[in-house]
This record gives structure tokens, sequence and C-alpha cells, in this order.
DNA sequence: GTAGTTCGATTGTCCGGACATACGCATTGA
DNA sequence: TCAATGCGTATGTCCGGACAATCGAACTAC
């Protein structure tokens, strides 16, 4: 005789504070989300009906449900017609974000730090052309950099953005990532390409980075564009492996 | 003087078919999504706003609105308040998909071939013991294939898979791939945790690819979950840098 | 006992309206 | 000339309700 293993439906509670700015919906998904990170709501329980949801909190169902869909959009919660909503059975830590390694290695409590070998404006190559988007041969910014975390060379940092985007303070650029400044310069980042490879180390790579010429590096290359559409920043960068990996959660949209 | 250069509110029939099993809201995202693509919406113009297109259509708001939003959840549309919805300055294609191998050059028109080298149940190592949730020495079932592109080889694929999900079947894992197994299964993809690196090759790594030993392989390590968070695949890949990377697209959660 | 049916529960879709909030632009004032 | 103000416009948030579609389980009939 097998035991019945019902999935239990939680009561927890919630509340909402209508006179505050703060969105009714997002905060009741907040309020949510902290249960399920804080162990309230466990895995794999139901949520319990919108309609009562929606009755228990005084909000009206289309609240409710723009609070639970947030989730669902992440990935911590499961919708099923006919059955309810459900917790995910955890896994879940993060989707992929458009992440600069410098917070990246600031959540790992890395302490980054940067030397900034390059910060000049320089003739558009070909390729750095066509990914901003300017004449070739225009000018445009380049930076080279070299992350390091304890002490230890991480990456060759390679940059190129569009000129006037940005004051790009050498001293700023050691203290702080490129992304940080960028947000702070009220540029909106909305999307990019990326693509991730591996190649042999040149002389010059190995030299920079402490490692052996032929030696295996990871490769990245990227473009990002702003939410007009902009190429802000084309950045070429290689890492070495054995001290660094891109690790990173994809959801199947639905 | 400068130009003007404003940008255009475009007028475009659409048309919702109320008789259709398809959802209003969904019809329309499909209509404005193919104008996009399409070239009818150029990037940058102005959608219209919400209140007369839905007046225009017959719709109530909420479902103009709906429609909008899964747009600019994939990245196509940017909303502003006080201002309108416009299309993205394109660049934008797919964003990150969970994506199989096979179906990715199979989409790139490179008629993959597989040869598996290994379909067997054995016991479970530690690490894919963890990763799959399973007791370590348990069975579990693993997967080496080979997969070629015009005749040569690209990668070597090395899976696991919890015991009794899938019925893996030699001659089907070689006409096509194991995403589309596990779907055709019944079993709803939800998640996956993947880390991205490179190394050397070994002698044994060497041999199988065509490579040399030490030469650059790049390597994926993945970890799948359906809906119900329960692991359904692990995966330890490795690439021939010279004849795959990674590409891909990311959007920025607002 | 097994297969088919009915039914309750729950989410999915859609409506029409209301007010709040932020942006851009024109107007106004120093 | 330039900054502050006000206004129109568009999206953001929220409500309350209605019906449809689907799932699971209990029920019924064979």
């Amino acid at each position: 005789m097998v035991k019945p293993e019902v999935d239990p439906v939680v009561q927890l509670d919630l509340s909402v504070d209508r006179s505050s700015p703060v969105p009714l919906y997002f905060q009741l998904s907040q309020q949510l989300e902290a249960a399920i990170e804080h162990g309230a709501l466990t895995p794999g329980s139901l949520l319990g009906n919108e309609i009562e949801l929606a009755a228990r909190l005084g909000l009206s169902r289309p609240t409710v449900r723009q609070a639970i869909q947030s989730l669902v959009d992440k990935g911590l919660l499961v919708r099923r017609r006919g059955v309810g909503t459900q917790v995910v059975h955890s896994q879940v830590k993060r989707p992929l974000e458009l992440s600069s390694l410098y917070d990246d290695l600031e959540a790992a409590g890395q302490r980054p730090a940067t030397k900034v070998l390059v910060n000049t404006a320089v003739a558009a190559s070909a390729e750095v052309a066509a990914a901003l988007g300017v004449p070739e041969g225009g000018e445009v910014h380049r930076i080279e950099r070299l992350r390091l975390a304890h002490g230890e060379p991480m990456a060759y940092l390679c940059n190129h953005l569009p000129p006037g985007l940005l004051d790009l303070d050498t001293a700023q650029l050691e203290s702080t990532g490129l992304y940080r400044m960028m947000r702070a310069a009220g540029i909106t980042l909305h999307s990019a390409r990326q693509s991730i490879g591996a190649r042999g180390a040149g002389p010059a790579e190995a030299e920079r980075l402490g490692e052996t010429e032929g030696a295996p590096l990871l490769t990245m290359r990227r473009t990002t564009f702003d939410d007009t559409g902009r190429a802000v920043e084309h950045g070429d960068h290689t890492y070495r492996p054995t001290r660094y990996s891109f690790e990173f959660q994809l959801l199947v949209r639905p």
C-alpha cells in the first residue's frame, strides 16, 4: 500500500498595504517569493485557488493573477488548469541574466580587481564598426582591462564603445564594472547577442593571463543594445577556464 | 537644422476571428509579430495607443495589453509610459531557449548525424546521482553519442537519465535528438542548469573527436528538469571549438 | 473489474470601466 | 536665454464580473 502523498494546500499569512506606492500585485509576488525562498511554501505544495486567495487579501482576481504570473515567468510556480498552482520542486535559483563579470564576481564574494591597460579613442575596425553600427574607420572608444580575483588574472576584457556615449574615467573603470557605469549614465540595457567558444592561447594572450601558449581559453564575444536598439558596447573577452566558467539557468518558455 | 525624425505611428490592418478557438490576444500578438518580422512595422515606429487599437479591433484594452505584453516579454516591443509602445530597433532574433544541439544543427541546415557509442544501464556515480536525485550506485541509464556534421565529428555527448523514464531505442537516438524523444514521451521540460567551460583534450577525448591531445575543447554540463522539478537528464558534452560555439541572445528582465 | 461518463474544481480568456502616474511639449515666468 | 510650470497623452494599476476549457476523481454501466 502506497501512501497517498497528496500535495498540501498551504495557508500562510499574506497582507498588502494599500497606502504603499508599491503596486499590490508586486507586494504579493514578493511575499510569495519570499515564502518560497524561506521555505514556508514547500516545493510541490498547492497555492490555493485564486478566487479564495483574492478574497482573503481583499484583492481582485486579476491582481492576484498578475502576482502569480510574474512568479510563473520566473520559473518558481507552475499553473495547471483544473488542478491549481504549485511551487516548482526547487532547483530554480536565477534564470540567466545579462550579467556583468564584475557583478558576478562580487556576488560570489571574490572582491574583483580591475587593471585598465588601454583606455583611448581608436579608429573602428571592420568588425567593430559593423557591431556598433558606426562607419568603418570612424572613431570609437577602446578599453582593455585585466580582471583579477585574489590577485590572480582571471580574464582579459577588450571592449569598444560608440563615441561620446559615456565618460570613461579610468579610475572609475578600475573601481566598478562597465555595465554599472552605463546604467548610472541612464542607459537602459535591453538585450545582447553573445557567442561563447574556446581556442588556444596565442603568445600575447598567454603572457597577459599568465598561461602558457596554446593553453585552452574560454572566449566570449558580446554586443549589447539599449532599449532603443542602439548598440552600446561590443566586447571580446577571454577567460582562464581553470578560474572561470559560465554558469546559468534557463527556462523553457511555454 | 536637423530634421525632426519623428517616429511614425503605423496604421496596419489587423483583424481577429472571434469564431476561432485561438485566443484573441494570441491572434493579435501573432499578427503583430508577423508585421514586425515582415517589415510592415519598422523599428522605432510607434504602435498607436492601446485604447484606440482596442476600439479599432473591437477588443477590450486588457486583451490588447495581453497581446502587447507577450511581445514585450519577447523583446520585440518597448513600452514607455506617456509616450507609447514602439518596435525595438531590431537586432533581436530569438532569446535564448533551452535548445538541443540536434535542433540547432538542423535549423542551420547542417543535417546532423548521430552515432550511438553506448546505450546501457549503469550504476550511478556520485556526481550523476546527486544531479539526478537518485541513490549513489543505483541504476541509471547512460548514453554516449558522437554528433557529426558533414561527416566530421563535432561533439561528444554523454548523458545520464533516471531509470524507466524513457524507452531509449538506439535507432531512434540516431535519427533524432534526445529532447525530442522526451517531449514526445509527454515530458514537459521546464528548466536547466548549465555550465559552460573549456579544457584541454585528454587522450581518449582527442581520439574520439579527431583532435590532438591537449587541443582546446568547449565543454557544457547540464541538468534538465521537468515541470514537477524532477531531474530528467544530466549531460556532459564536449565540443570542438573550431566547429561549434554557443550563440544566443539574452534579454534584460525589467 | 473495467471502461466510459458525469461533475466539481480551478485556471484561462475576455469584458468595460476607473483612477494613478509618468513623459514630452508648450507655455509662462525670471 | 533659460528654467519652472502646467497640460495632454499614453501606459500602469486595479476592480468586479462572466463564461469557457481542462483536469481529476467519483460515479455509473457493462
